[in-house]
DNA sequence: CCGGATCCGTTGGGATACTG
DNA sequence: CAGTATCCCAACGGATCCGG
């Protein structure tokens, strides 16, 4: 048995060193997720605020990759009850180391077009 | 407009920042690559030997994830033009590049795991 | 030994309309 | 403002069988 996170399969014994690694992809994988981490890395940022800079999403999509995000322990969603209604997303201190390996992906994929 | 790999979508000016992580997520993001990239990264493989050492794949997903991974620029295929074939796989330059990445990723998931 | 071809279920993600 | 709810399609990925 290995982790187990949202019912992600098993690690056996041999790809025991692989399985973070699938973990990982599969918790950043998501379309949107790179640049939800990306922006969120510089400052907490709310809903519509969010849809504003990353053109191209659905509303939808966005509520659906944020969630995935805050299940996944890397986005932090904070409510302020007021009307109107006013919500706020950060990165969680592991969505933080995360977005440094962000970075190192990009330098990688910038050299890569280039 | 943007890089274009394999149809992969536009970079709009606002985003232009995420689309090589967009990208690289997309180059890498595939259910076994990140096995089979952290795999080749110690030596080169043959395919069966490949199978071998990744319980659960099957052939089929094996060739396919092995084919996106040579059209990338990822993974060099060598066929020894023989009986019994020989085909053997190993990274690229760029391939070596991001298995280090992987690494981080490994690093950050076995953190995240404890 | 190294695949290709086919079929088919599951999931990811877009479009649109509606709500407290 | 910050979401839900539906519908729908395309891509992903597994199983199985066939071939050089």
């Amino acid at each position: 048995m290995g982790y187990g996170l949202k019912g992600y399969g098993d690690c056996s014994e041999e790809v025991i060193r692989a399985c973070p690694v699938e973990m990982a992809l599969h918790m950043i994988g998501g379309k949107w997720k790179g640049i939800i981490i990306d922006i969120l890395s510089e400052k907490s940022v709310r809903f519509n605020e969010l849809r504003r800079l990353i053109p191209g999403i659905s509303q939808r999509m966005l509520t659906l990759q944020l969630r995935e995000l805050e299940a996944d322990g890397i986005v932090k969603r904070v409510v302020d009850d007021t009307v109107p209604p006013k919500v706020e997303y950060f990165l969680t201190e592991q969505g933080n180391k995360l977005s440094s390996i962000i970075d190192s992906i990009r330098v990688w994929g910038k050299e890569f077009l280039s």
